[in-house]
DNA sequence: TTGGAACTACGATTTATTTCGTAGTATCTT
DNA sequence: AAGATACTACGAAATAAATCGTAGTTCCAA
């Protein structure tokens, strides 16, 4: 069965955990609240993670009289797995004319600029595989 | 009230309608079942782009026995307005980190790379607006 | 050891999206 | 003009996602 790939609401959730570590469902919540224009119940954040857990998208470990918990996933690897959705989706597969786009906005800042043009120069030069 | 942004089944439809220009629901749906794994029947796809009439995402003109419909907005402006919410859902609003990521997954050519490389340079160079 | 505070479990509701079935209307052919 | 064909309209069912309410459990303090 293929990874399941999260719903908004989840990757809000998985951001908050990737940012902070392994946490409760309190402090996500509470993050959470902080975050959104609109508020939603403590219930709703708690369902969300059990759902995620069964989907395997989270773990978590039982502590004292509460839970912890963790992505199943590298942020990296998520972010890989949407990318390729998205820009199929949205660019029909072509990921140079997302990447003009996304840099065409301008909101890149001259070291980010660097560092791009810095890996399309070691793609460039790299020795072909045969 | 705010451009209301396409669904995944909506971003479909619009998709062939900006390769192919103003068509007919037959057009449209013909090419749906040419394009996806599981088939859909032709009243979906109609209601679909009804909807999408409703929601202002498509215009129409009425010719003969059957209706022409055409996207309301231009291609580069419904990416840009997706893109936006990607970036700020998937990489915290880090569009530097999308194009790293996508570069490195070296779906693009020498040509496209080139392109990129020139963008970079052409805002590296930009006289700053004051 | 009783009451309160904080937590989880779980079913149900709400809302959004996608899909479909039936009915109606116009067009073409003969 | 009648029948066959191809289209649109529209309500409703099916599915998926997000939210919430209530009930039950555990822990801690007095």
């Amino acid at each position: 069965m293929a990874i399941s790939t999260p719903t908004t609401a989840e990757l809000e959730i998985l951001q908050i955990l990737w940012q902070h570590g392994a946490q409760t469902v309190r402090f996500v919540h509470d993050e959470l609240l902080r975050q959104r224009a609109d508020d939603i119940g403590y219930t709703t954040t708690l369902k969300n993670m059990q759902n995620m857990l069964d989907k395997g998208i989270l773990l978590r470990r039982i502590e004292a009289r509460s839970h912890i918990y963790c992505p199943a996933h590298p942020e990296a690897q998520t972010q890989n797995q949407l990318l390729q959705g998205f820009v199929e989706a949205t660019y029909r597969g072509s990921a140079a004319s997302l990447v003009l786009h996304a840099l065409g906005k301008g909101s890149a800042s001259p070291d980010e600029l660097a560092q791009i043009k810095a890996l399309i120069e070691a793609i460039e030069h790299q020795t072909p595989k045969n």
